[in-house]
This record gives C-alpha cells, sequence and structure tokens, in this order.
DNA sequence: CATGAATGAGGTTTCATTCAT
DNA sequence: TATGAATGAAACCTCATTCAT
C-alpha cells in the first residue's frame, strides 16, 4: 500500500492571521461534525467547507487535498493524547510502578474521553487515510514513554522492556476503544480508568522481574 | 449514520452447482487479496472481479452491492473468531481461571493469527461498511460465551461479570489488533499469548473477590 | 430514430406443438404482469422469464432479443383491437352514420376494455420500443377501415374522407387512453361509448356535406 | 408501481448567476435534442451533457439525477399548456359555447404546436419517468378550468360538467397527439383547430340540457 | 430443448480538485 | 483572497444476451 509522499499531506499555510485562525479552526471542527453525522465514507470536502461556513475553494487554500485535511485531524488528535502520556509518564519516573500505571492510564482515558465524539469520530478514519505511518508512529512515542517511565520503577525491573511497553500501550488502547466505538455508557466511561489501571498493573508485576 | 436495511446486505443467492461455488470463493479470496495489495479505499468491484478472473457482472450475481461483498467477508471471519473463542469459552467450564485464560487466550490468537493476512486486511475494512452492527454482535457474542465461562470458574468469583467479560475480551483484541496492523515480527507473534495469557490473568485475579 | 430491421423483431419460431404453445402464452402473460407491477422501465427479460417459470434461455428460443418480445405483445393487442374495429365498419357499410359510429365505437371500446390491465399496461411500452412504425401502422389500418365504411353512408356525404377517418379514430382513442391511463373508475368507463359516440356523431354531422 | 419521492425529483438548485442561466437553459433544450434525434431509450445523461456542450458532473449540479431533469423538461412543457387553456377558459367566462370552444381549442393547439419538436419529443418520456401523477395533476388542471367556463356558458347547460370536462380535454388531445407522433403534414396541423372545434362543439351542444 | 451462470458494454452518479470571476 | 461553477475520471451497478452443461 503505498504512502502518500510526506509533502503532500502537509498543510498549505500556517494561519498567521486572525481571521485565517478561525477558519481553520472552522474546518477542523466541521470535519469532525461531519464524520459524526455522516460517517467517514460520506465525508467530502465540499460538506466540510458547508458545514464550517466557507467554500470549498477556502478549504483548499488551506489543505492541498482532502487527506492532508484528515490527516491533520487525525495527527492533531494523536499528537494531544501522545503528549498527555508522555507527560504523564515523565512526571512519575522513578515512583512506585502503581503510581506509574495510574498516572499514565488516568492521562490516556482523559486526553481520549475529553472530547469523546473526536475519538470516536477518528477511529473510522485510519483507514480512509493511508496514516498507517502516522499511527505507528504516535505509536513509538508512546512506547517511548511508557518504556523510560518504566526503566525507573522504584519498585520493579523488566526485561523486555519494549514489548511490555508496547503491551502496556496496547492493553490500555484495546478497551477504550471498544467502549468508544460501542457507544458505552457513561458509567462504564467512568469506570475505565479503574478497570485499564488493574488490567495493567496486573500485568506489570506478573512481568516483573526480581530486582 | 443510518444503517442500511439488513436486506441490502444478504448475499443474492446461494452458489448451487459447483461452478457457482468456485466463483464465489474465487470472489472471497480476491476481496482478501485486494485489500491487503491496494488498502481498503481503492478496493473497487471491478478491481476485485479482475482478480478474481471473473466479470463484474459475475460479481454481482452473487453480492447485490459491494458493501454485501465486504460485509460477507467480514462476517466469515467474525464468526470463525467467535466460534473459537465459545469452544474454547464451553470446554473450559468449571476449570480454574488460569486453565479458563490459557484456553481463550490461545484459541483467539491463533484463530485470528491462522490466516494473518486476513485478519490485517479487513481491520481496515470496517469503517468502510457501516458495519457498527455487525461488529458489535459479535463482540456480544464473545461476552457472552467469556461470562457463562466465568461465572462457573472453579477458583474466583466476580462481582460485575458484564465489565469483566467487556475487559477480558477487548484486552484480548487490543495487542492483537496493534500487532497485526503494525506488522509485527513472528517473535512478536510468537510471545503475544503468553502475554496476553498474563494480561488478562492478572487482571481477572485482581478483580476477583474472595468467594 | 433508427428502426430496427424488420427481421429483427419477427419471434424465432411458431409454436407448432401444444408444449410451446403454453410457454408463449406464459411469456405473454407474464411480459404484461411485469408491465403492471414494475412498469416498463423496470421490465427485463429476466424478470419476464422468471415469472412465466421459464429460464431466460426459454425466451430467448421464442424471441430474438427483448424487443422483439414486446413488438409481439403490442403487436398482438393493436391487432385485436383493429380487427375489431374493421368488423365493425364492414359490418356496417350501408347503414346510417348514427349505426356506424355505434358500431364502430362500441366494438373499439369493447376490445380496449376487454382485457383493461393489458391496454393499460401497453400505452407505455410503445417508447420503449422503437414501435412508431407498427403503430402507424395500425391506425393507417384502422382508417382504411373507417373511410371505407364512411364513405357507404345512407345518410352522409364528407369531403375530405381521409382526414374525416383520421380524426375520428384519434377521437376514439383520445378518451379511451385518458380514461385508461388515468385509472378511470368503472362508472366512468362504462359512460365512456355513449360520450364517444356522442362525441364522433356530432363531429360527423357537422362535417358531412349535403348530398 | 412506486413513485418517486417528490423531494427527489425537485431541481437541485436555482441558476443565480448568468453563467449558471445560461447552462441550464443549455441542457434543458440538449434534452429536447436528444429525446427527438436519439429518442427516449437512447438518452442517457452523458448524451444530454455532450449535447449542452457541457461536462456531466454540471448536469447532475443541476439536477440530481435523470429522472428530475425529465421531469423537469415535461413539466416546463405541460405547465405552458395548461397556462394557456386557463387563460383562454377565463377570458370566455360568460360567452357562448362556440365561442368558448374556439378559444380553448385554438389555445391549446398553438400552445402544442408552438415548438413542434418539444411537443412530439414529450410524448415518449412519460413512461421513462414514473410521470403518471404530474400529467394527472395538469389533466385535472385543465379540466377544472374547463369545467368553470363551461358552467358559465350563456347558451348551454350540462348535467355531468366533470365528465364533459373530461370528454372535452380528451378530446383536444387525441387528435393532437395523432398529429404530433405520426409526424402529420403542417396542411393536416393547419386544418387540426377547425376540425377539433368541429369535434367540441359537436358535443357539446349534444350534451347540453334545455336550460 | 432447457437451463442459468457468465459476460461486459454502457449507463448513472459522485466528488476531489481547479480556476475564472 | 474567497467563491462556487465547472470538470471528468472513476466508481458502482444493470441487464440483454450467449453458451457450456
Amino acid at each position: 500500500m503505498p504512502q502518500p509522499s510526506a509533502a503532500a499531506l502537509k498543510p498549505r499555510k500556517q494561519p498567521r492571521q486572525t481571521r485565517s485562525k478561525v477558519t481553520v479552526d472552522a474546518i477542523f471542527e466541521a470535519t469532525i461534525q461531519v464524520l459524526l453525522s455522516d460517517g467517514p465514507r460520506r465525508l467530502t470536502t465540499t460538506r466540510v467547507a458547508e458545514r464550517a461556513g466557507v467554500s470549498v475553494g477556502t478549504l483548499y487554500q488551506y489543505y492541498p487535498n482532502k487527506q492532508a485535511l484528515l490527516y491533520a485531524v487525525l495527527q492533531r488528535h494523536l499528537a494531544r493524547v501522545a503528549e498527555a502520556v508522555e507527560a504523564a509518564a515523565r512526571a512519575t519516573h522513578h515512583a512506585r510502578l502503581s503510581a506509574m500505571v495510574a498516572a499514565v492510564v488516568g492521562a490516556f482515558v482523559h486526553a481520549k474521553t475529553e472530547r469523546v465524539d473526536e475519538a470516536r469520530a477518528l477511529y473510522g478514519v485510519a483507514s480512509e487515510l493511508d496514516s498507517t505511518e502516522l499511527v505507528q508512529a504516535v505509536g513509538r512515542r508512546n512506547r517511548t514513554a511508557i518504556s523510560a517511565m518504566l526503566a525507573t520503577a522504584s519498585d520493579a525491573r523488566f526485561d523486555d522492556l519494549a514489548l511490555i511497553a508496547f503491551m502496556f500501550s496496547a492493553a490500555m488502547a484495546g478497551p477504550t476503544r471498544a467502549m468508544l466505538e460501542g457507544g458505552a455508557s457513561s458509567t462504564m466511561l467512568r469506570a475505565l480508568p479503574g478497570h485499564l489501571g488493574s488490567l495493567c498493573l496486573g500485568y506489570l508485576q506478573r512481568e516483573a522481574v526480581s530486582p
């Protein structure tokens, strides 16, 4: 599956002026809205522009093509999550395992849940977009942060840190995605961090090697 | 997002003659192939027919539209996985927790991994298709089987079985998906069942209430 | 608008054997039925064959193509009407104008109304078919019969017989078509011959020249 | 035979700019042309667009589908005729029967004949289109106008006005259609109003009841 | 003779993208 | 810079017709 050249996906111009900023935000928001109300298959540039209150021409002033738009929206979302995870991981270096898990899981769920609609809308977009690379990159970022954090745990040591971090990361993502895509009740969503913590902590403790 | 009427997704006719059977199989296989080589966005009915060595018309004799074809392919895959999970769950009723986890995780990973290409190809297809309902249904099926199994564990008891089964199920799915989509090495894939077992067992033991 | 060669529209073989006769009848009947229930645009050879309880292949044994089938159905209907009109006209040669009109109008309405569904179904078919020639031919046949009849009227004489016959013929056809296509009530249909008679007789009397 | 939802047949956007207006007119004209030169069965959206000198995409900017285009063309034609009839009928309220007939018949024939090609082209289109409703509606409009007019005749009175108006209307339409579809000579066409007048007036006088 | 699976040209429609205004 | 009409490649799908069984 050929990847589009990285250049083709970059936004066309940085919104320097205020007016531009407003326009770009409107387009972003409209993209999410259309994704949610019409589904990824029915997301068209015209519809996005319409919902954003601008003309298609204007949309194309900011994004060279549809992929670039979706890429940008997905990117922003994933970046936010990654930043949250990185921050939480950095903040708990040298802490105990349970504190690490609580912090990272909390940050992850919070970031994903802050705008439930956005997260939900974007799950479906990945395949519209040749986004493997982007998703992989963010995955690596998360695992790196988690790896680095786990290496400093005050009460545990791990053999295959890369694999452990991979599992940790994917273990958070799985149930979160299942809940968001499944339209989970807010009751369930509230229970998520606790159970995710239990899931990850149980795993890490089992995999920890005696120091 | 409106769901298409169930009727619109049903295959058009069952292959009675030998010739038909061969054709339908070729179409199925071609769908997977195209999905893998061209990606879901570039999967067109013409391309599938071409790859299957039949004409478009023939494809449409068996599937009323593109969605129905994708639906059928996805359905077969998900059904296989669900059956594997159900069989494993049924077989370990009344066993100990560790045996249950090992059985179910093993069955799940095996079913998903048996045809790595198929599984990988289908992750992307869900959004091309208004398949939420199908995915949800299979999810419920898995959780029901797991619930029923866990209720008979000889060495554990659970408070909120529904939620526990949800987490169990999604915890298996998350890392499996991550590996398949990420193009994990066979080394990693081999390690998957063990770590998935650890992940789920650790969680279940933490969540078990004293009998 | 190019006319198909006359040869291409001829039925392929005459049904000599009983079995064939039954099949052809079934196909005829099915054509009418499909026309009525699905409309001319959705009439497909497959659907006709299905409704007739035979395979498409069989249909093509009797008609070389779809047009030929429709042509045959239309032809039979128009021929029946033309025969009725001709018979009535012949039978009233030398009669008085009022008798002529009553006879022809009665025969026409009866022929068209005998199988309301058939008549109604076939109005729409003419344009699916390059049938101008057929329709024109039958029109000429009717006008010729009417012309010949009017020429012998015992109580009237006409200047431009061709035009008079044209008007007579079309004046019968207009309201009849309007009623059939408009789904007129049976009350209206019952009133039709009387009013048609009045219409045509009034006209003829006005157009008759003093002997 | 299911009627398409009225919405599906509505034009997509009104031409605001000059450029649009020109485009829409070209499409309209091209539709008539293709209808005449290729026949209704060979009228394709591509061909219409081509003839109009625009791209298919442009055609679809103004009409959501082929039916809507044909519907619009038919509608405009029928509306013109109906307006002519209504105007003539209104103008002769309280006149004598002969004046009424002359006025209405004249208006009708003139409206139908003004653009012979258009009228001729559209007869065949009705069946390509699920247009029964439209045709019926216009029929009702004509009959209503005629009814209202006849009710005020200074020299006649009628029992069943609805039926009389129906016959009047259909009696005008029949021969007119026959001539246009039959490719009548201009000599015949010139004779049409006179004979139509004779036809209708003869009928009405016969059906009038003594005041 | 009958069957019905297969064919594929051709029709309809969409939508990302451009560019004259 | 913004607009939105126009473009046309490309997708989906139908259905008349053939021919191996």
